[in-house]
DNA sequence: AACGAATCCAACCGCGCATGG
DNA sequence: GCCATGCGCGGTTGGATTCGT
């Protein structure tokens, strides 16, 4: 029952790293490059397990890392992605050269977090504290700084046992504006570190489904989940575009107006204005960790798609 | 100076997804 | 289609450090 555990490990080292074993790391990627995590240690004589080597080459050993304060510019920045993104730390990662993940989680749970709170903003909505937008309540537990409880669910449960009518269809409305995970393509050609899947199916129409069965796809899971919805909304807050991304896959320059004023009217996330007024395209803005604008993305009007 | 509280952050853990046999 | 495996991600932990009294 269950997968067999990463490594042997009663032959692994735990816990902080010495310089030897950071320089061992160091000269077999050096020599040898990423990947093949799990047998990487035996190679390089190493007694951690495959995962540990990963996470400390791309945290802290990567020379590409950037460290010290983050900068104001930033910190926006990952404000903007969040509230576009939730907890997508590595898609938020990929916007910011030189960070990683883990950093961004940790200086968002550390800093931002209690930056927004400051400002009036729930850190999780993006929305002003005292507002009340429906009479839903989460069931996600409000952490405080250094103190997370143990939710393991990803997912965002919303109890609408008690919402008005109104409130329900409004959140409705929401929810059609919003991806639930709905389609496989879209999500895994969002991984950052997958460059090239992200070219390879969000910058052509080609390995796409047609948005006639994005709709259809769509719409089945929408029956399924009728019947319960009133009450219990499973509120998947990943990915929020691909609806949108699908009326928006311009296949004529004239489309691209339009698919700018759509994208505009997605007012629960009015930072896409931001993102699409810097006229560059989402898997760019989002996917690819690579500093050049994905040439299938360029149109010659001065335009790139949107995702 | 001493102590506890608060904060930071590197590292770990477990789950889900992709892939290949 | 099923299963095993490897990788990546997000959540969480716990030791180290800083702060406040």
């Amino acid at each position: 029952m269950g997968r067999s555990p990463c490594c042997e490990k009663a032959h692994t080292n735990k816990g902080a790293w010495t310089k030897e074993e950071d320089e061992r790391l160091i000269d077999y990627i050096r020599v040898h490059g990423e990947g093949c995590w799990r047998s990487l240690p035996k190679a390089a004589g190493l007694l951690r397990c495959g995962k540990s080597c990963r996470l400390r080459w791309i945290n802290y050993l990567r020379p590409d890392l950037k460290r010290g304060n983050f900068t104001d510019e930033e910190d926006e920045l990952i404000i903007k992605l969040h509230s576009l993104l939730g907890n997508k730390w590595s898609v938020i990662a990929g916007r910011l050269p030189g960070r990683t993940d883990n950093e961004i989680k940790n200086y968002w749970n550390t800093h931002v977090k209690r930056k927004l709170i400051s400002r009036g903003i729930d850190p999780q909505t993006h929305r002003p504290l005292n507002e009340k937008t429906t009479t839903a309540t989460t069931t996600t537990t409000g952490t405080t700084t250094g103190a997370a409880k143990p939710t393991a669910n990803r997912v965002t449960q919303l109890n609408f046992e008690n919402a008005s009518p109104q409130s329900i269809s409004e959140i409705k409305l929401l929810k059609s504006n919003i991806d639930f995970k709905c389609s496989k393509n879209f999500n895994s050609s969002f991984n950052p570190r997958k460059p090239e899947s992200v070219e390879e199916t969000n910058c052509s129409s080609s390995g796409m489904t047609t948005d006639e069965e994005q709709h259809q796809h769509h719409h089945h899971q929408e029956e399924r989940k009728s019947s319960h919805e009133n009450k219990e909304i499973n509120l998947e807050l990943t990915i929020g575009l691909a609806p949108i991304r699908s009326e928006l896959t311009p296949t004529s320059s004239s489309n691209l107006a339009d698919a700018e004023s759509k994208l505009q009217q997605q007012a629960p996330y009015q930072i896409l204005e931001k993102v699409v007024t810097r006229g560059v395209c989402t898997c760019c803005q989002l996917g690819s960790q690579r500093s050049e604008l994905c040439s299938n993305c360029q149109n010659s009007n001065g335009f790139y798609r949107y995702y």
